[in-house]
DNA sequence: TGTACATCAGTGAACGCGCGTTCACTGATGTAC
DNA sequence: TGTACATCAGTGAACGCGCGTTCACTGATGTAC
């Protein structure tokens, strides 16, 4: 078979780029393929001009290496939301819904990567190796939080657990959009943005 | 390999039984692997004491199979929640409440059947064949908001639109549930009862 | 400056495996005459 | 009542495939003397 991708050796003390590529090219593949099982060392190896065995240079098998997809697709996922935040007016509130409407739209725009990070089961507790990531970014969710509540925007609610009950109104719009893509959803911006209206109020609320 | 299940062969006219005992063990199988690609044939027709090629005597192949299996299951969890709301007290928002959290025990008591169902891409739209089932249940939720409305209990708002934000509220904590068993969730119960208070509040107050 | 050697970034071939599916066949059961 | 035949519910063996992973090797590059 013809690599997809041809490449020159690298050179010596220069190993550490073709790790970076098997990431890049996993990430791609991923997103072509759907799903985890639907991506092979091979074609990973393939799409990076290079033998499956030289996979194995880098990571100890499939499984870490999309443990380290996984670390780097949350960072981007953070740095998304987090750039969304900080365009936005500076009202506590208003932050939050901006944050949403970011999680929702990153799900949309990457949806097998979304599908990997959230919609897979990871069995292990979410604060280890690979799911640290993960971890900070529900974190800032939870600030965010805080920081309405300590504007006194919020009442008293309780942050961590107000920011569970974001994050499942969030998630479940995000990812019924890519279980269901041909759904009859109706203006997608507009329902988004009711979905952050009712919960919004209703944390007002009770 | 011995056989998991010792069957003897369907009388003439009793080939229909296979199929039968095929969907359950798919079912049952599907349980034990949690997906569907864990799940091979092979393994079906062993569960049933049966070589792998009298599977295809009763389904075209391994998606058409699963398509039922889906057709089967979505039955299931409407039944499941038309019972649960059945058994509520004849006000319209408490129905919609009691159906909530039925749908979520579904998901939390069958969470392979839930990942089946709802947290694999389903590319169809979602009335084509094997998938009436699910629209049906998504129809019932609509119905019940419809007589909220009727009622008076939920202001001139949009069943159909309506439904879609509720679904995506009590979605997302059944798959979030799902995905990461071992987050940090506090107690669950409650805070399900906490999530339907704001999705019910937040859809009183916009 | 020249050369022997160690290191590094890979290669090439093969391992055993399980998969979905096909195809020619079998043997018990019911039916027609 | 007996028997030839059609039907039905499967079987058994094999197909080609792609997979993750291992292992012995190679050949260019840098280093020590």
């Amino acid at each position: 078979m013809v690599p997809t991708a041809t490449r020159t050796r690298a050179k010596r003390g220069e190993g550490e780029k073709l790790r970076d590529e098997i990431l890049v090219a996993a990430e791609r593949l991923l997103g072509e393929a759907g799903s985890k099982d639907g991506v092979s060392i091979r074609a990973i190896a393939d799409a990076c001009g290079v033998t499956p065995p030289a996979i194995y240079m880098h990571f100890a098998d499939k499984d870490q290496l999309f443990l380290e997809v996984c670390s780097v697709r949350f960072r981007e996922m953070d740095a998304w939301i987090g750039e969304a935040a900080s365009k936005a007016p500076d009202e506590p509130l208003e932050s939050l819904r901006v944050m949403g409407e970011a999680y929702i739209r990153f799900g949309v725009e990457h949806p097998e990567a979304y599908r990997l990070l959230m919609m897979t089961l990871h069995e292990g507790r979410i604060d280890e190796e690979g799911m640290e990531a993960g971890r900070d970014a529900f974190m800032h969710l939870v600030q965010a939080v805080d920081r309405c509540v300590k504007a006194g925007a919020l009442g008293d609610a309780d942050p961590y657990e107000t920011s569970l009950i974001l994050w499942s109104g969030i998630h479940g719009l995000t990812s019924l959009f890519i279980s269901f893509p041909n759904f009859q959803w109706g203006d997608k911006p507009e329902l988004i943005d009711h979905l952050m209206d009712v919960m919004i109020e209703g944390l007002l609320s009770v």
